[in-house]
DNA sequence: GCGTCCAGGTCTACC
DNA sequence: GGTAGACCTGGACGC
C-alpha cells in the first residue's frame, strides 16, 4: 500500500486535531478512537477514488503517516494533491502562536495549550464544509449525520466500500425534487441544490474563500448572502475558513455558557455571550468552540493513552 | 399504529 | 431593527 508523510510543527497535536469538532464522523471521513485513526474515502481531481488512513502514531512525532488504500501507485502529482489538502484539512500550517500566548495568560483556558487543541478538521473542498455546515443547522447533530450519509452515496463509490464526497456539479444535474428524496434534508434540499447548482455553473467560486488576504469581514458577507446560511452558519464557516473573530451561537453555546461560565444563569440574550467573548478579539470565535468541547477534550479519550 | 408535541436555525413578511 | 410564524425531519410520548 503507498504511503506518504507530512511533516508538522512542534505544537501540532494530530488527534485533538481530528476529534476537535464533528467533523471527524461525517462521511467520507471516519475515526476510531480505539486504534486513533482518521480515515476519509477521497477522490483525487483525475477521477481516482482511494481510501486514506491518517494512524496516530508517538513513533511519528513531527510527521504523520499517510497510508493509501485502493491505487497501487502514487505518481508525484497525486502525492503533491493530497498533500495539499490533507494539509489544509488537518490546519497543520495554522500558526496558532498569538492564540496560545492568549490562553496563557487566562487560567480557565490553560488546558487548551496543554492539550494542544485549537486546530479544526476541515473538508478538502469549502463545497464540502458548506453542505455539512448547512445540514447542522436547525437539526440535532444524529439528523446532520444521516443526511450526510445520504448525501454521500450520491459520490462515485469506493470498491471497498464508502463513497466520495458528491461534486456540485453531480448534485446540480439533479432536479431540486429529485436530490432531496434522496438526502431527505427538508426545506434545507432547496438550499443545497441551489448551493450546487450556483457553484456549477460558475457563479459561485466558493474554493477561492479559503484565500488568507480576503477579509473576515468579505468572507462573512459572502456565506451569509448564501440561502440557508445565517449568523450561526456563517460563524462557523468562518472559523473552518482561518477566521475566528467571529461567534457561532447556537443552543449548545448558549448552554454551555449557562453552565460553565455564567453560574448557571443563562444568557439574556446573545449579546451577553458576545460581551463576554469580546476581550479575546480575533480569536473569540475558537475560544467559545473550545467552551464547547472543554469536557471532551479534556477527557481520556482525548488527551491520554 | 396513529396523532401530537418538540428541538434545531433561517427566511419572509410585517410592524 | 425587532418579532412572529412557517419551514422539515424524526424522536419521544400518550393513547
Amino acid at each position: 500500500m503507498p504511503s506518504f508523510s507530512l511533516s508538522t510543527p512542534p505544537d501540532f497535536h494530530f488527534w485533538p486535531s481530528v476529534v476537535s469538532h464533528g467533523w471527524c464522523d461525517l462521511p467520507p471521513f471516519s475515526c476510531d478512537e480505539n486504534t486513533r485513526t482518521l480515515e476519509r474515502i477521497h477522490q483525487l481531481s483525475d477521477g481516482a477514488v482511494v481510501r486514506l488512513m491518517l494512524p496516530a502514531s508517538e513513533a511519528n512525532i513531527g510527521s504523520v503517516s499517510v497510508h493509501v488504500e485502493g491505487i497501487e501507485v502514487l505518481t508525484n502529482a497525486q502525492i503533491e494533491e493530497l498533500s495539499r489538502g490533507l494539509r489544509r484539512s488537518l490546519e497543520i500550517d495554522r500558526d496558532l502562536t498569538g492564540f496560545y500566548t492568549l490562553m496563557r495568560q487566562n487560567p480557565r483556558y490553560a488546558w487548551v495549550e496543554q492539550i494542544g487543541a485549537g486546530r479544526l478538521l476541515s473538508a478538502p473542498s469549502v463545497w464540502e464544509d458548506l453542505v455539512k455546515t448547512l445540514f447542522t443547522t436547525n437539526t440535532t447533530w444524529r439528523m446532520t449525520i444521516q443526511m450526510t450519509e445520504r448525501m454521500v452515496t450520491l459520490g462515485d463509490p469506493y470498491a471497498g466500500g464508502g463513497y466520495a464526497f458528491p461534486t456540485p456539479q453531480r448534485l446540480a444535474a439533479m432536479t431540486a425534487a429529485d436530490l432531496n428524496a434522496h438526502v431527505r434534508a427538508g426545506y434545507r434540499g432547496d438550499y443545497l441544490h441551489l448551493l450546487a447548482t450556483r457553484i456549477a455553473n460558475g457563479e459561485l467560486e466558493v474554493e477561492s474563500w479559503r484565500d488568507a488576504d480576503l477579509p473576515s469581514d468579505e468572507v462573512y458577507k459572502r456565506v451569509k448572502a448564501l440561502k440557508g446560511f445565517g449568523d450561526y452558519a456563517a460563524g462557523s464557516m468562518l472559523k473552518l475558513l482561518g477566521h475566528f473573530d467571529r461567534l457561532a451561537t447556537d443552543s449548545v453555546c448558549r448552554a454551555v455558557y449557562k453552565d460553565s461560565i455564567n453560574k448557571g444563569v443563562a444568557a439574556a440574550d446573545d449579546k451577553e455571550i458576545a460581551a463576554y467573548y469580546q476581550p479575546f478579539g480575533q480569536w473569540r470565535g475558537l475560544v467559545q468552540w473550545m467552551d464547547v468541547m472543554e469536557n471532551y477534550l479534556k477527557s481520556d479519550k482525548v488527551s491520554k493513552g
